[in-house]
DNA sequence: AATCCGGGGTC
DNA sequence: GACCCAGGATT
């Protein structure tokens, strides 16, 4: 297919077939770069009421930046990689102190920042900018890969140099934001990862993947390594109306989220067990009332296999830094990891 | 260059 | 329940 037919043709399809989204009605960097942040490994959908609600929350990148660290993991609760967050948060303040609270304007400064990479810089600089530099997302590798016919590896490097240099060939000196956003979004609603639209098409004809049939082998990636398990020993104390609670602060999945004392094992073991080999918790055996629940947690690169046990009772005398008794109420306040919240749910311990 | 971070969607 | 999605930081 010829370059500048697909530029004129995705650029049309969008004026008609664009969504109506908070972040497309503002030429505010900031918010601009908020909706990114959001939007990277989650769908619109999903992102949506987290970016309404950090909009409201801090309308500016001065309040995001005088937040405090547990404010912003609380807003960003649920929606997973929390590193986002840290490093949103970061950000916000860096462009306060470093940029007088004005974003940078350019791909090359932009990618400075924590927590904006190539895809990042990209977007803001041709969104709110109108610099002519071509993002590539996921998206763009799909729509690419299948109606050129692109056979390079995604997640190489090589591979995604190739696919840039081809963006940055397609994009148009005029309006280089519409571009950008109409191949991303002409990939999020028509040529979607499994079952493409193909039949309502406007490229059909003379896409490469649809005369080949082969949608579902473009784009080419190389595949990941199976997730590795570990199995969590959570042990829940209760005092009255309080639990005991740690901040996680090692190296670690769930970095700054609060969870409970925690016995990791690399197989599955019986709870009375493992508390008894726990010099710590070995104490607690004889006078715990034991009540265990198993779940299952799988994320991209590890399943969680955690069991419950609340010990029930003024059991602990020791409270040290990170591990201290927090209230009912004060609990809803803090960032957990999912897990843990199901958890509380299901046991209606908050 | 390889690995780590999570949610939800699809089949 | 297995598999898919994939940007940025870290090592």
């Amino acid at each position: 297919m010829d370059k500048r037919y697909f530029s004129d043709k995705v650029v049309e399809w969008y004026a008609v077939n664009k969504r109506d989204l908070p972040w497309r009605s503002t030429r505010d960097p900031y918010k601009i770069w908020l909706s990114e942040i959001i939007l990277q490994q989650t769908r619109v959908i999903q992102g949506l009421p987290y970016y309404l609600k950090f909009v409201e929350k801090f309308p500016t990148v001065q309040a995001l930046a005088s937040a405090s660290e547990q404010d912003v993991l609380r807003l960003w609760q649920g929606l997973g990689y929390y590193t986002r967050a840290r490093n949103l948060h970061k950000c916000a303040k860096e462009v306060v102190t470093k940029y007088k609270g004005a974003f940078p304007d350019t791909f090359e400064e932009l990618k400075k920042l924590p927590g904006i990479g190539d895809y990042t810089a990209a977007a803001i600089a041709s969104i709110a900018y109108q610099e002519k530099v071509a993002v590539v997302d996921g998206n763009v590798f799909r729509v690419l890969a299948r109606i050129f016919g692109i056979e390079k590896e995604i997640n190489s490097p090589e591979g995604k140099k190739h696919f840039t240099q081809i963006a940055n060939e397609l994009i148009t000196p005029k309006n280089p934001d519409i571009h950008n956003q109409a191949v991303m979004e002409f990939g999020a609603l028509y040529c979607t990862p499994v079952s493409p639209v193909c039949e309502q098409c406007i490229f059909q004809p003379s896409c490469f993947a649809s005369q080949k049939n082969l949608q579902a082998q473009l784009p080419v990636k190389i595949k990941a390594k199976t997730a590795r398990a570990r199995y969590f020993y959570y042990f829940v104390f209760q005092k009255g109306k309080s639990m005991l609670l740690k901040k996680r602060e090692e190296k670690d999945i769930w970095h700054g989220l609060y969870d409970f004392h925690l016995v990791e094992k690399t197989r599955t073991q019986n709870a009375l067990k493992v508390m008894a080999e726990d010099a710590w918790l070995k104490k607690f055996v004889k006078n715990a009332q034991v009540v265990s629940k198993k779940y299952k947690h799988v994320l991209s690169h590890q399943i969680i296999h955690a069991t419950f046990i609340i010990i029930k009772g003024d059991a602990l005398a020791g409270e040290s830094e990170n591990l201290k008794y927090y209230s009912t109420k004060k609990i809803t306040e803090l960032p957990k990891p999912v897990l843990i919240s199901r958890f509380l749910e299901d046991h209606q311990l908050i």
